[in-house]
DNA sequence: TGTTGAGCCGACCGATCGTTCGGTTACGCT
DNA sequence: AGCGTAACCGAACGATCGGTCGGCTCAACA
């Protein structure tokens, strides 16, 4: 009932997105120009504002999409059921394959800096994510699963920074068996440590 | 030999530069325009150019101060004499602690991404910078000291991305004694990991 | 006290910014 | 075949960009 099953050669809103995505990645919201962006499109600068209401639209719909991305994790059954550090470990899990999923958005959403009302937006809506993982450290901690001797929130902070900091140098390419990798070692050296 | 021991009123390109980082921090270099300075250094724009060449010349000196603070730290005696796992710790300490007392220049050179001549010689320094710290978790790999069932390269980059996500939310005000909580947590978060 | 130059200024430069507008093309539908 | 409109275009808009220029001010010094 959708698209059409023949060569597509049109934008969509989405495909257009993810050529915006790239370009913003690379040159920065703020250095990337409309010109730009038509340029990588292949397409007329007008024409852009055919498709989205203008620069900042386009800011708000990647990150949008990163977002809805992470929160689904919250809704997934071993994320509110079990152990707190079951829990914990899954969100954790998690939260690496979406943003490796994800790439491209997740990684435009960490470089937002609240300038522009989608940015302060974009802001709001991951520290309310934070938190709701803070809250599951806390319960961990209170229920002796987790060492009491590093505060919940300076924990949390620290454990997606390190998972966060994924996007800064992750580059798709060699196989899926790149990718599995880096769950794994990210759930291992924030529980474990790394000593041997 | 040097300035004038009484008041001062007048800029030196370390008080303006000072003032530019904050600026750069908050609304981003790309964001940040000449007049965006002028207006937080109480100096008109073409003031500035008594003192810089330009803007991508206060980029330039920014990073190189945050560069020269992380790379006195390979230099000194813990991080070059004793078991590799004892000069790794010694590092990550150190890191930290650069990391906080530098807060905005390091900032400000985490979030390069090599669109200027001056980010490109930036990023090439991080990357040595990276490249020598992988050097150490692999010895201490080699001697048993690290666990061997993750990657050193990828263990580095996690590492350092917890480190450095500090920026991301650190705010100096509090005390002195709110930092130095900071650097311990991170070496038992990296060590020992999360578990009781 | 006359001179010098560091420090600063307003006015202005060409280029580029995000956006708008009127008009053209070509595909889907009847 | 003919119509409607999604998709696209070139040209231009006012605003703002980083940077330049000639000149002003005033403290330091000989």
């Amino acid at each position: 009932m959708a698209g059409s099953p023949i060569t597509r050669t049109t934008y969509t809103v989405d495909s257009l997105l993810a050529v915006t995505v790239e370009v913003f990645n690379t040159r920065g919201y703020d250095g990337t120009s409309m010109e730009d962006l038509s340029r990588a499109a292949g397409i007329s600068k007008s024409s852009i504002y055919h498709h989205v209401r203008g620069k900042e639209e386009l800011l708000r719909l990647a990150v949008g999409r990163a977002l809805d991305g992470l929160f689904a994790i919250l809704d997934e059954p071993p994320a509110v059921q079990g152990r707190p550090v079951e829990r914990l470990e899954h969100v954790v899990r998690r939260t690496t394959e979406v943003l490796l999923a994800e790439l491209p958005y997740v990684t435009l959403l960490l470089r937002v800096r609240g300038n522009t009302e989608a940015e302060i937006w974009a802001l709001e809506r991951r520290r309310d994510f934070d938190h709701r993982v803070a809250d599951l450290v806390r319960a961990a901690v209170a229920e002796g699963e987790l060492r009491a001797d590093v505060e919940p929130r300076l924990a949390t902070r620290l454990l997606f920074g390190m998972i966060n900091s994924i996007v800064e140098w992750y580059r798709p390419g060699a196989g899926p068996e790149a990718v599995d990798g880096i769950p794994d070692a990210v759930v291992r050296l924030a529980f474990a440590g790394l000593l041997a």
